[in-house]
DNA sequence: GTCTACATACCGACCGGTAAGTAAGCTTTG
DNA sequence: CAAAGCTTACTTACCGGTCGGTATGTAGAC
């Protein structure tokens, strides 16, 4: 996991929270107690307390630091100046990117998308994620408008399409120690759905 | 949930089988409790281990009836005598069907399909995924060799995005109370990649 | 009298969480 | 400038409750 969380930690607070998205991903919220997050972070259990609140509180403060540097990345190629269709390339090879260099807080983020019904900690991040498919959309609409996609492109069903395959291809990504992400592999899916999305 | 479970159970074991379906689906294996499977089924704990042996007796209980019932719909239409885009237009009404009249059990199968790392019972389970993709690929193949498709078609990056798309768009139905999934749908979705895949 | 289909009552282990204390540093005050 | 008090960053030891699982019993069918 080479992913940096963004705010300042102590040294003690960062450890918990590395541990804590190692075995969050592993096992998900359910399958963790706070003594094994204790135990494998050499931190004892109160201290965890002390920083966190909370099983929930930690819970939430990976989620809070995990998409804060989703989103940010992903806004930052929304504002390049290229086409729309190097856009969805680019930010397909930094999902790919992002799903290979951090694989926990990948796997973690993927068992946050199941819709596990009690969870109210999860709005927030489900409204983040609907905005995420709402950047795809602006850069698709963008490629309408600039005549780069035919007017009779679908913005909605292109983006669910491609949110779609991206998370598909993290997921085989995630159960397999082979490499299949590849920047060759983005071209090539987005090279697909323009042709198919494209009228 | 409509779905039927293929064996005969005895009216109590079909009972301790949907609850536990509905609970799994609800909070996944480590979120419910045995006591609760036993309260909301109203049925004895001892009883369940009576029928069930333990905790994950009926999970894999639950995995094994709904792969058959899946699997068996799939190759089903694999062999009805259409054309390759028909066949994949029908799986993906089968899969959207699936979706909306089991959500229970498309939810249980969601949480199953996140690769959490310890769970021995799942190699079962991903291996039929893989199956499923294999069919996926097959149509696809038979599509080439008829010519329907291009010689250049890729089929494991055709199956791939499908699969992808398919498992992406019950996560969406699967999220919110709208109905979103609907035959159209399923016809503008193969659709469009068979634009896109059909070199 | 044996087998099926259950129920009552209990087990030790583990759960999330906390009360109470402390050692080290920093800040205020006489 | 030093003693007193406050704050930060923890630790030891424990809590009531719940966990998955079971030993034992029994009522009815065959």
């Amino acid at each position: 996991m080479s992913y940096q969380s963004p705010e300042k930690h102590t040294h003690t607070k960062e450890i918990i929270f590395r541990t804590a998205a190692h075995l969050f991903a592993q096992k998900g919220f359910d399958g963790v107690s706070m003594r094994e997050i204790s135990e494998q972070s050499g931190v004892t259990k109160p201290t965890i307390y002390y920083y966190f609140g909370s099983k929930e509180g930690i819970y939430e403060a990976l989620i809070d630091s995990g998409l804060q540097h989703v989103i940010s990345s992903f806004e930052e190629i929304a504002h390049i100046k290229v086409s729309a269709k190097d856009k969805l390339v680019m930010m397909t090879k930094k999902f790919f990117q992002l799903t290979v260099d951090a694989p926990d807080f990948s796997k973690f983020f993927m068992t946050l998308a199941i819709p596990l019904s009690d969870n109210t900690v999860l709005e927030k991040f489900r409204k983040q994620m609907f905005n995420q498919g709402n950047i795809l959309k602006t850069v698709i609409n963008e490629g309408i408008k600039s005549g780069e996609f035919g007017a009779a492109a679908r913005p909605d069903l292109a983006a669910q399409i491609i949110g779609g395959v991206w998370q598909h291809y993290a997921w085989q990504q995630l159960s397999t120690k082979k490499k299949i992400l590849s920047e060759e592999l983005a071209e090539e899916i987005i090279e697909i759905l323009f042709r198919g999305l494209n009228e």
